[in-house]
DNA sequence: CGACGGGACGC
DNA sequence: CGACGGGACGC
């Protein structure tokens, strides 16, 4: 086989490259490779073999480096004779070698392909935009059932496998093409594991991500710099209904700086009760942790309840919050740089505290206009802001609780592993502002240059992007 | 200096 | 009916 590329042959990649064979046993590697080396590179030929005669059973894998001419040799092959007297010879994409199956793959699976396309194409537009990579049977965008609003996602389906490869290897790669999944097996793909919390959100059904923090809204005096009357303490009460030890929630809570005691508490029996006391050596960070992983699922499916419990000292309100605005940057910086802590961030974004506590998660000395309300995020863009962070990201909901009061804000995104993200405003204005105000200033210890965005790279001019 | 993710269909 | 070898990446 070519050495050059002993790697990607190897695997099945990229999908659908590989074409299964089944040939009369007198069939060889050499007359394979006489009648399909002209659709493409091949990059490997196997002749299965008896182990021990060494005979052909009948069933060779010939792989390509694109899919695109596999489909296309499968397409002009199936059902020819190789050589005089021998059968017709059957060709298919051959499965993964990971998948385990044997059975054919069909062409139903390979001629539908799934993209992202701008909220404004229409069915005409769609087929219009693909029919230059082979005949279109018939294009679909998903649609809103009540409003009938596009979901920015369509459906492409081909008349052959090999126009629906080219497709998806050629198209512009904004539209992000794939190939689709077949129907009939209920959309297994329905999940919503990217949803990002919005400001206003407010959903209260328990169970909901909000459900966390729903009973926390009585911990503070709405819009106002006081606490309530509750109690509020350095000292914790981690509840678990799952099995976990003392050093998983001693990792989970030294996330947050100054935890200075972690304790399983066990009966007399010395059996663990599921409980375990948490006690920082400030309110701040007591606070936080509480705000933070009351309801965090850890491990996942197992929803801890954090509580605080009497310590007997420290229940005046001021220094607890000063103490908090104090710990939240670390908390952050922390938080974003650890491996662990991305990924606590990233599964606890759900817990988000309602607007109730934004006032205390955003520390900065800049006079900040009032919260706004967001625009939906599926609308025109008409300004996105690059912003660098020093040392490192703030997290997206300050960021929104930031960014949101200069009107208009559609969205934030953050760079993944990198210090940067953008900023999307429906209204120019906002994002003017926005730089006006936010350019060059520290906000919870985090240093922001906030400007103008680049226009996105195209791959092509063919296409634009839907920002 | 410091730059680009996301995604599923009425039988 | 007709489904998975040989060789070996490089901390």
């Amino acid at each position: 086989m070519d050495e050059s590329n002993r790697a990607s042959s190897y695997l099945d990649e990229p999908a659908n490259s590989r074409l299964f064979l089944v040939t009369s046993k007198s069939i060889t590697e050499e007359i394979i490779r006489e009648h399909f080396s002209t659709f493409g590179e091949i990059q490997d030929i196997w002749v299965v073999k008896d182990k021990h005669t060494k005979e052909s059973k009948g069933v060779s894998f010939v792989k390509f480096s694109k899919s695109s001419q596999a489909c296309t040799a499968m397409e002009e092959m199936h059902g020819r004779s190789l050589a005089e007297g021998t059968k017709p010879i059957k060709v298919f994409i051959a499965q993964a070698r990971s998948s385990g199956s044997h059975r054919d793959v069909e062409d139903e699976e390979l001629t539908r392909i799934f993209v992202m396309i701008p909220k404004s194409f229409t069915e005409e537009d769609l087929k219009e935009t693909f029919k230059e990579h082979g005949d279109v049977e018939y294009a679909i965008i998903i649609r809103n059932k009540n409003t009938g609003e596009s979901k920015g996602l369509g459906y492409v389906r081909f008349h052959k496998p090999s126009q629906a490869a080219k497709a998806i290897e050629n198209c512009d790669k904004t539209f992000r093409a794939i190939l689709a999944e077949p129907r009939t097996k209920n959309s297994s793909a329905d999940n919503d594991y990217f949803s990002n919390p919005r400001l206003e959100h407010s959903g209260n059904d328990p169970g909901s991500s909000s459900y966390a923090f729903a009973h926390e809204s009585s911990s503070f005096a709405p819009g106002g710099d006081t606490w309530s009357s509750d109690i509020i303490t350095r000292c914790l009460m981690v509840s678990s209904r799952a099995a976990v030890t003392q050093e998983q929630i001693y990792g989970l809570f030294d996330l947050i700086p100054g935890m200075d005691f972690c304790e399983m508490q066990i009966d007399q029996y010395g059996f663990s009760k599921g409980q375990v006391v948490v006690r920082f050596n400030n309110l701040g960070s007591a606070v936080y942790a509480k705000e933070k992983l009351n309801g965090f699922e850890y491990p996942p499916g197992n929803r801890l309840s954090v509580s605080y419990i009497d310590d007997g000292e420290d229940r005046t309100s001021p220094v607890g919050k000063m103490a908090m605005q104090l710990v939240a940057a670390q908390m952050m910086s922390m938080v974003w740089n650890g491996p662990c802590g991305a990924q606590l961030m990233k599964t606890s974004a759900g817990y988000t505290a309602p607007p109730v506590s934004q006032k205390s998660r955003v520390q900065t000395d800049v006079a900040l206009p009032s919260l706004k309300k967001l625009v939906s995020p599926d609308g025109t863009v008409k300004e996105r802001l690059f912003v660098i962070f020093n040392p490192s990201p703030l997290p997206v909901d300050v960021l929104e609780d930031l960014f949101c009061r200069f009107g208009s804000l559609m969205e934030v995104y953050l760079v993944p592993g990198r210090n940067v993200g953008y900023i999307k405003y429906s209204d120019r204005n906002s994002a003017h502002d926005a730089i006006a105000l936010l350019h060059g200033k520290v906000v919870n210890g985090v240093k922001m240059k906030v400007m103008l965005a680049d226009p996105p790279k195209e791959e092509s001019h063919k296409r634009q992007r839907t920002y």
